[in-house]
DNA sequence: ATTCATAATTATTCATTCAAAATATTCCGC
DNA sequence: GCGGAATATTTTGAATGAATAATTATGAAT
């Protein structure tokens, strides 16, 4: 009767949404096993969308599927650390220059509402994390790289995994503020290599500090 | 119908590798809609390996999946298709200046002789795509960042969506071989900074006589 | 004749059932 | 008592069937 078609999106993305905030908050450990039967019992669920839903988070690297052997929350080493975040560098450094160069001044005023958020969010640490990840994300978004957007939203949250991810030691947010302000200047500088240089740096500070 | 049946994968992998194939041969057009009831007679399977292998091909980005309207494969615009080629030339840019740094004598040496495999191969296209995929996918290994591997793994495979993906117009080979040889000479030099930028030209080349 | 609504058909999505494989446990032999 | 083999249990992987949602076609009303 209703016409409201209350179909969002289908189970098994769901599922594996619900999975995603366990992850992350580490109410499954990296390196555990994922008993299907448990969480299909948890949710309530067949155990089919859910491992499909496994599927989709395997393809995000967040789970590791070996065969026979079922489904495993993946495991970060310093190195994979590493190397995650010599990559975020590179892709979005990469995007920051583009948006330095092509963004209409209409998308780097929209860049500065958001910092002039991340500033008054800087003493609350839920919501400061929050709105840096829209920060990072609208600028991808302006980069217009779909394939970029995917790979970069992959690798951050592949990089929730790592313990350290309470990443923000004293003085950090401090400090991200400076770096973002820096990114943000060079942008309305219009001066891609300067945009791509102060991000490169915001992610080596980023690095120091998670490790 | 071999008696033997060993399983060295799950059949819904073996799945997904028998429908890139079906794809990159343009036996499944890009844009078409994947009938799972067809295929899976035509395999000879159920529908719910087939949905499994069709969830690991949307995560490499090679079909999408759209809410109860089922798979498609992945159409590529010209603008998909210069995006993904900035991203393949950042990233192995990257990965060969790396390489050019840090690769031992040995494995340089892996490179030159791949390198002349590819020389002697260049009056058979389909022979030249090959090596030149397992040049290009040595140096990854060897730059040893399995997130960066996976990445460029998967935009390559999307890359062979491309109609032009037979690429090699008149002289192409011969314009390729030297492009590759200039980022040999590079990484024999020790030259990391010449190197990304032998490996970009290389990419705009190729980009170029792809459109 | 055109538009809107309803019904039917078609296809996706989820659950239940079944089979095969791996691991653990137990029993027997040495 | 220890080791190996066989069996049993646990768990992944696949198939089939049922239900839900969407689209299309048909009919009626304006």
């Amino acid at each position: 009767m209703s016409a409201i078609t209350l179909t969002p999106k289908a189970l098994y993305e769901e599922v594996a949404e619900q999975l995603r905030q366990r992850i992350f908050r580490r109410e499954l450990e990296p390196g555990s096993w994922i008993d299907e039967l448990k969480i299909a019992e948890e949710f309530g669920i067949s155990r089919t969308p859910l491992r499909e839903a496994l599927k989709v988070l395997a393809a995000e690297g967040l789970v590791t599927m070996k065969v026979r052997r079922g489904a495993y929350v993946t495991e970060m080493s310093e190195k994979d650390l590493r190397d995650v975040y010599h990559l975020l560098s590179l892709l979005e450094s990469d995007a920051a220059g583009v948006v330095a160069e092509r963004a209409t001044d209409a998308q780097l005023k929209t860049l500065q509402d958001l910092h002039a958020e991340l500033e008054s969010a800087a003493g609350n640490r839920e919501a400061f994390f929050s709105v840096n990840e829209r920060f990072h994300m609208a600028l991808l978004d302006m980069a217009d790289n779909r394939w970029r957007s995917q790979m970069v939203a992959d690798l951050r949250k592949v990089m929730k995994l790592n313990r350290h991810n309470s990443l923000f030691k004293q003085g950090r947010i401090e400090d991200s503020l400076n770096e973002h302000r820096a990114i943000l200047d060079a942008m309305l500088a219009r001066d891609p290599e300067g945009t791509r240089r102060a991000m490169q740096a915001h992610f080596a500070q980023g690095l120091q500090a998670a490790t």
